[in-house]
DNA sequence: GCACCCAGGATTGTTCAACAATCATAATTG
DNA sequence: CAATTATGATTGTTGAACAATCCTGGGTGC
């Protein structure tokens, strides 16, 4: 019996294609997706196609317009300032409530993101290095124990994530952040909460000024 | 120029019909949902049937199984324990954040749920309690401001409220909490965050034992 | 009798082709 | 030049077809 029960289904091939092309910026913001254009590059049906618009539409990364097509989404400053409304929401919370010992896999975990974040800026991969950041910090709300609530996190993160494509420059703005991120992480690992949540929400403030700082209007 | 630029979607008006039909019980968790059966009594195509079937599994009232079709989501004693989690982290976070005097019209939409509650129960219709009360914790969680969280918060109430329709007798059930939804409301309008958090968080508790009392196992 | 294998039907997964509905653009007319 | 109408392009919806997979039941050998 093979370790693949399922054979991975035609339409999250094409889903998966079709994120990785978003997020990688060949798909840029406010693109409109053509369904006969798509349906010859990817090779696969129309219907199929459609589904995997939905999923996109489903993860915030796609936006759809009735009798107008599928659209790559375009992240404003407003989408922007939600979204840290969520994070501070959410991960302020996950942080207090979180047990003063917390469980061993949970802290290998976020330290794997840490160490594979650094490891990147090492290797100047800033687009990962973003990656493994976002990652910790769905880690960080994973603490909660809400299966739901970590996949809602995970779309808002790809939100976020699209909005970093946009910016030609990311060594600058994705380095200093690291080093934050690690010193988080080690005050949860000694239990101390109110100290991590001071940090992180000094965190989510500047982030959030420094990411909208790069929106032209306003 | 008609007041409806667009003629609602097939595709939804299928999903509406669905949705109904799964609140008002008559579609009973667990059942599977054929597709050729649906096609006929719906009288749409298959294709357009299935991107329903996605809307729903969307929102989480049902379940998509490959190759085993799609079956009506049946909520397990475990849910209900995430959804009361995911219940606490956002609406005591509302509230607590909640500025000292609310918008005139997020109070006025509260009181709003609570008499329409109210009405509903002094006729006896236990469903209609239900819904406007779920409706009055969905507008606490949008005093936190994010239309995204309240997106993801309202498909959580779906579920829970899909959990209510296993009870036959709702009546009992229902009503001992109209009250109570009245007593926070009333906090939250004179400016008594602590108090509001407090009630909100027995209620949250009391309730979630109730409804745990009623699952079989454990 | 029992465990195993195998064919058959049923259901879902995917694709294709066609037509209707709508939108955006360009050509036409006054 | 403005308004209106035609035109083409794109999406919305349908129906049918075939492949892949699952479930069920019956046979086979021990």
């Amino acid at each position: 019996m093979p370790a693949l029960p399922h054979p991975p289904a035609v339409t999250d091939r094409a889903a998966d294609r079709l994120r990785a092309a978003i997020m990688a910026g060949e798909l840029k913001p406010g693109e409109q997706l053509v369904e006969a254009d798509l349906v010859e590059r990817l090779g696969v049906s129309r219907n199929t196609l459609r589904e995997a618009f939905r999923q996109l539409c489903r993860e915030g990364l796609a936006e759809h317009h009735r009798h107008c097509g599928v659209t790559v989404r375009a992240v404003t400053a407003d989408d922007v300032r939600e979204i840290f409304t969520i994070r501070r929401t959410l991960e302020l919370q996950a942080v207090a409530a979180a047990p003063a010992i917390l469980p061993p896999p949970r802290l290998a975990a976020m330290r794997d993101c840490v160490t594979a974040a650094q490891d990147a800026a090492a290797a100047r991969a800033w687009r990962t290095v973003g990656t493994h950041s976002l990652r910790l910090h769905g880690e960080i709300v994973r603490l909660i124990g809400s299966p739901l609530l970590d996949g809602f996190f995970a779309s808002v993160l790809a939100q976020l994530r699209l909005s970093f494509a946009v910016n030609p420059d990311e060594a600058a703005f994705q380095a200093p952040w690291i080093a934050r991120d690690a010193a988080i992480v080690e005050r949860l690992a000694v239990g101390d909460a109110g100290g991590a949540a001071d940090a992180l929400r000094l965190y989510l403030d500047e982030s959030e000024q420094g990411l909208l700082a790069r929106f032209p209007s306003r």
